[in-house]
DNA sequence: GGGTACATGTAATCAGTTACATGATTTA
DNA sequence: TAAATCATGTAACTGATTACATGTACCC
């Protein structure tokens, strides 16, 4: 209980639970498989945080004493009753975009230089989404945020290919047409 | 060119670009009005920049010996330089959503529980853009990231919105119910 | 036997936040 | 003249990344 816990934490915290078992090279793997695409961490931070949950009595580590010493991780009755608070916990953290294209477009780059990347970039995120939406069984919270996802790169790639259209004909310039393109995907 | 220029460097090497002169104040207070939904920073981080910009020979800084001692900062060729290579940059940096309510959901959240409260914060949200977006005379990239943001929080408003109604009929709790009126928005 | 992927860490560094601090103008 | 807001900073901390390091097991 003295370090406090911070999103990543409950992020391996839930994983662990989620596997049952694990050791930090599952959550590892479990955490660039599942969550990647909309929250990575990376294997130091897994660590980091295993050992902040086991000293806070969140998880229970066995740890072998020969060969790999591999660490095997379970959540702990505590831990259980802090991930079930988390969970029910409906403070809004404000995310902020920090998508360094719009930032851009914001100080006036030209469309012409930036947006096909943009366009290609989202189009591979959103056929990867597609890709794994057809996994049959998936958990009703995960096919939730995949269709989040898939939600977010089709308005993504409708927004920037909507920008590209209009900036090759200058006569249609108007921000309506942008806003009526991104809003009917 | 010491030091290596983060995304926030350019932000504020932007804005004053933008303002034309400006001091760190300004700067500010732009980033507030502008930029905050976004991309936000603290008044430390405005002033930590443009220390880093002034040496690294990007901004030219003019201090007053007296009263406020304020400082007025200018864009030199060198920054030009700088912001216009940086807009032309296509180089993409994929983002991550890091939504906390997307992450709970992700982990089982019930949607009773922290669906209300999302629906709120982002129609909230939505209507502050719209507002915002009735002003006239908005620079085109700063009304297509307002754009962006509209559709971004109508996105948001729908998926969980959608979520809810979901979760109250539990007989019609299948992904496309969901995958369809997030797409429909 | 040698290369690759497995599995686990440490140490240094850094970007960014939070808290604290202060004096200068403006306005009621 | 007192309060509010303007304007500028410093210092401490901390969450997180990057780079470095190492030994294990498996497969060809």
């Amino acid at each position: 209980m003295t370090a406090r816990l911070t999103t990543p934490s409950y992020l391996v915290l839930g994983l662990v639970d989620k596997l049952g078992t694990a050791s930090p090279y599952d959550v590892k793997q479990a955490a660039a498989n599942y969550v990647a695409p909309f929250w990575s961490l990376p294997h130091t931070q897994v660590y980091a945080q295993c050992d902040k949950l086991v000293e806070a009595g969140l998880l229970r580590q066995e740890q072998q004493e020969e060969g790999r010493r591999r660490r095997t991780l379970t959540v702990t009755p505590d831990g259980q009753d802090a991930l079930r608070e988390w969970r029910k916990d409906p403070a809004v953290v404000p995310v902020e975009a920090r998508d360094l294209g719009l930032l851009k477009l914001f100080f006036g780059s030209d469309v012409a230089d930036i947006g096909p990347a943009q366009v290609d970039h989202h189009q591979q995120r959103l056929d990867e989404y597609v890709q794994l939406s057809k996994t049959s069984d998936l958990p009703l919270g995960v096919a939730a945020t995949l269709e989040f996802g898939m939600a977010y790169e089709r308005g993504l790639v409708a927004f920037w290919g909507e920008l590209l259209k209009s900036a090759t004909k200058p006569d249609s310039e108007t921000p309506h047409a942008i806003e009526n393109s991104v809003r009917g995907q």
